[in-house]
DNA sequence: AACGTCAAGTCCCATATGGAACTAATTGGC
DNA sequence: GCCAATTAGTTCCATATGGGACTTGACGTT
């Protein structure tokens, strides 16, 4: 199976010390961005593959209830802005959490196309039932800093996403996995 | 298609200035950690988007190919502990780069089950033609931070990731999407 | 030097995912 | 008051993705 092979170049010696994470962590071409990324996925994906394994929760279907758990009636589409999902994983979710139960839907008041969305008591618990294993991931997370620290880097996130939002084709192509 | 309705309960009066989309942002049980995915996919997933389409380069192929572009040579294995894809889908991306010549493959001086991999003229390239988007990204996502903002930031960013991957089960169920 | 254990990579397969086309309902222009 | 343009939501389909089993090679133990 050996490939045909030029040869490596220079090969750097590797410094022992730091992984390579952590040298890829601390610079890059890309900065910041690659640290969020990092911890982004670090934080969400064994999250995610514990919720299907336990529950058969799905990113989306998560997503949604989480949205729902925080601000009620709300509409397909609006859960669409908030987390930048494509329409359709949007619908799919919402239908499986309505067969469970999880969730309900009624007709919207003023427009017949859309659909407000809610959240039912069976929703909140299996919400209830999700959100420590979550919450123990933030604190995990989180806990390298100090108040003061976390604090700061809460307000330049906002800062930072507010903006973003603006100048980003925000929801324009979006597409997201939380 | 009007499904029993229950009644959307008490339709707190959806304040109007502020969007949704800012409203979770600002507020919600997870704080930095919604806002943190929030940025990641908001930066991420157009430019894969469009990696794909223009160039055939999806996101693990880009991924492994900014790795190699920072770190000379490499064995599959420590690109899945940088970037917490799972090995296969690293597999399947380097492969697919090698039958591009965006990068080579040779044999491990030491251990024959590894395999060293590196760039090639022809995939440096490719990531000098991939990398302006991302970085023009980059400054639009940080426009709205100044200098000493941006800086303090990344401190705090990468002060926390440190920590994280040491805390969190770093690369123990891994798996990431960049 | 034969053994079990473990690591690097690959392969197979089921499925979650998102693009695009579609339907239904609303809105605005003239 | 009708028609074009737009929005909410769903359906269809191709595929990127990740879990798990598998192969090959290394390594420590006795």
């Amino acid at each position: 199976m050996t490939d045909a092979a030029t040869e490596p170049p220079t090969a750097e010696a590797q410094a022992p010390q730091a992984s390579l994470t952590d040298r890829m962590l601390a610079e890059n071409a890309i900065g910041e961005v690659w640290r969020i990324c990092y911890l982004a996925n670090l934080f969400v994906f064994p999250i995610y593959a514990r919720f299907e394994k336990a529950h058969d929760i799905l990113r989306p279907e998560f997503v949604t209830l989480f949205c729902l758990a925080h601000h009620q009636p709300l509409i397909a589409q609006d859960i669409v802005d908030m987390t930048g999902l494509p329409k359709n994983t949007v619908s799919r979710g919402v239908n499986r959490l309505l067969s469970r139960g999880l969730i309900a839907r009624g007709a919207h008041p003023d427009d017949r196309r859309k659909a407000c969305l809610w959240i039912t008591p069976a929703g909140r618990a299996m919400f209830d039932r999700l959100m420590p294993d979550v919450e123990a991931r933030r604190a995990a997370l989180t806990a390298g800093l100090d108040e003061a620290e976390r604090d700061e880097l809460g307000r330049l996130l906002l800062q930072m996403a507010r903006s973003a939002v603006r100048r980003l084709d925000a929801g324009g192509e979006g597409s997201g996995t939380y």
